[in-house]
DNA sequence: GTGGTCTAGACCACG
DNA sequence: GTGGTCTAGACCACC
């Protein structure tokens, strides 16, 4: 699992980890019952303080979507995929649903946001794959 | 002008308030010369501490989009139109650009953010009116 | 008697105009039994709010350094010259004092300063002869 | 870093504690990427309330003299010590200037200008000397 | 422990 | 009435 850590833009950075989490499972990229990378090693990977990513795993477990299995680490619980398969757009719909709120009361058109989303996605995109190619 | 303030959306109330002046600027709701809410005015408005409102509007001022006259109350600069514009969908792009990024990074299909994107507009829209025709 | 207004250097307006009276009087540019400008006057040769002039002048007839003659309007007191002349390099003085100290905590030499000083002074007298044939 | 708060001396606190951070940059006391105290230390140092401390740092932020690692605390920037070393005759300069100005305009000659410089300075030096030989 | 944000309430200078 | 500053105390996210 790669997990991608971006300051400054609103969300916590343990709820960003778990968020991850959870698209991995609902992606498959996370089966059942395999076990997540270690608070350490995520840590180390994502420059993160380990309490931080401790916390995130905590809050994962509380909802039921990890499991805490003594001396093999945490695993991906049996009901995660239904659950986090259901959160998967509702977790974008929730943020989009917040700028678009701000784009309509400040008088931005249809247009301009249809062309910005475009516009950016194609931007994103590209950059994607550019990164694919190098890696 | 009116300013809505959303809790919990990640950004801080101090800077909700700065780009919505700026969006008003950008609208024309704010014309060169004239006076923003004072701050008691607006703190009562938007129901937020007048600490807040003051941060919110010394920001402004330091980015030269309002200017002070003690005693008197803020006004809007004459530089400020211009920037506002230019920053008006820069503003949102850069929100947008956050959700789409973890978007894309989480597998979610051009189709899938198109449609999002097109159901929460009409949403919000049908919002707006309504409250349009309910006051 | 002429009076200048510097916004922004921490001086309160009201002292500004207080202190200025106080020097024409040392300097004898106001003498016994003179009147001072009328609020209105000096109001709109400094460009500051009347309330503002009234209560340079409420503080100075405190301090005994006008009087109030019922239908003439503020005349400098007899005991005046004779306390202002002693405060006059007393204000400077103070203000001198806060800036040096700053300056020596914090490891300006001695000789910085005096050439700050010396090149400052040229630089104001300069302008002010230039002023001075301008107008 | 030793910070010292001079009440009454018409300059706001916050702004008074990030002079004096920035001397101590310009002077080498701070060193690039040394942590300046906390907030909470500094505010118990100068007897200042934290608030007041903490916008005098945010300020310094967004001039770009300190950067921020949350959790971890404000550290000197790379760009800093240039920057400070250029304003550090500076921030003297502009408030003498503003005594010079006054003094010149009122007669004062540059004579009893000199004479006050000096006698303050050797007062001052003195009495910084003593409180070296006490403590 | 760190900084960042917010609230509540006060005083000041100015109009 | 206006904005500007300061205090006191609280909660949050992060290390």
């Amino acid at each position: 699992m790669i997990c991608h850590i971006e300051a400054g833009n609103g969300i916590a950075i343990y709820e960003q980890i778990g968020r991850q989490v959870k698209f991995s499972i609902a992606n498959g990229s996370l089966v059942v019952g395999e076990r997540v990378p270690s608070v350490r090693e995520l840590a180390i990977q994502t420059a993160v303080n380990v309490n931080t990513v401790a916390r995130a795993y905590r809050e994962l477990q509380q909802q039921g979507v990890l499991n805490s299995i003594r001396g093999t680490g945490l695993t991906v619980s049996a009901a995660a995929p239904a659950t986090c398969a259901l959160m998967r757009l509702d977790m974008i719909r929730d943020r989009l649903r917040s700028v678009l709120q701000e784009a309509l009361r400040n008088q931005i058109s249809a247009d301009e946001i249809r062309t910005l989303v475009n516009d950016e996605w194609e931007k994103l995109s590209n950059k994607a794959d550019a990164s694919d190619n190098t890696s």
